[in-house]
DNA sequence: CCAAATCAGTTGCATATTGCAAGCAAAAAG
DNA sequence: CTTTTTGCTTGCAATATGCAACTGATTTGG
């Protein structure tokens, strides 16, 4: 899982981006941690449905590069996952991708609750 | 050449972004469109070496999306692509990328020539 | 304590996407 | 006219993705 380092295309920072994160996937979950999303089940759950397969490697991959941490947090078993300094460093990244999107994709909306808002229940 | 439209995963901005340029190479094709390349042989020369049944797809695909617009200038017979208003409304994205990527991976630099500065050839 | 449900994955295999090399006709250069 | 370059297309091998099933821990409920 998560291979060696595939040898980066050129020295282009937007290369080197899209080898770390190029992906129809991995963008996916770091936005899910954006939104404060911890737990395995809880990614899979998202309305794209990442297959689990995917999802493992993914999250691998990320905790790998040092964008993610995986911890257990005390007094639980379950690991949880969140973002590092670095990997919140891509905020600016998925704001300016989610306001294209929402600007020039006709039927998007945004979603992202940014995991401090408690958003008193309106379901579904 | 260029599927019908793969059906979205969700309505979510980023997700839709990605379905439309997020793989490997679309963005990177994007980006020369930017440094002001025009011509197929153009694109293939830069410096990740895209396959050229890969670039012909994605240039249609962009094509099709009406990011990019195909014409044959005046005068001259062989076809040049450039971004459409739609196309250069992507500069933000872009540009979040590439600052992300020469703050945080290491080797990465800027050469995006903006097309207006004819740069006096400090060549290599 | 025990059974059932949930969680966090792994495995195997079918399908889709990429990458590579070669080939080819039209256009431009000489 | 001949040669080179350009702008592709085609065929096939390698890789990545998607799907369903399966598993062994952990919770949950009683």
């Amino acid at each position: 899982m998560a291979p060696p380092e595939p040898a980066r295309r050129s020295c282009c920072p937007i290369a080197c981006t899209l080898d770390l994160l190029g992906d129809r996937w991995t963008v996916l979950v770091i936005r899910d941690l954006f939104a404060g999303k911890r737990r395995y089940s809880e990614f899979v759950r998202s309305p794209e449905s990442i297959a689990t397969n995917i999802l493992a490697d993914r999250l691998a991959w990320l905790v790998d590069r040092g964008l993610v941490e995986r911890a257990v947090p005390e007094g639980k078993r379950r690991a949880e996952y969140r973002l590092t300094d670095e990997g919140r460093s891509l905020e600016p990244v998925l704001g300016a991708v989610a306001r294209w999107g929402l600007k020039h994709i006709e039927g998007t909306e945004a979603r992202l609750a940014p995991a401090s808002e408690p958003t008193a229940a309106p379901r579904s």
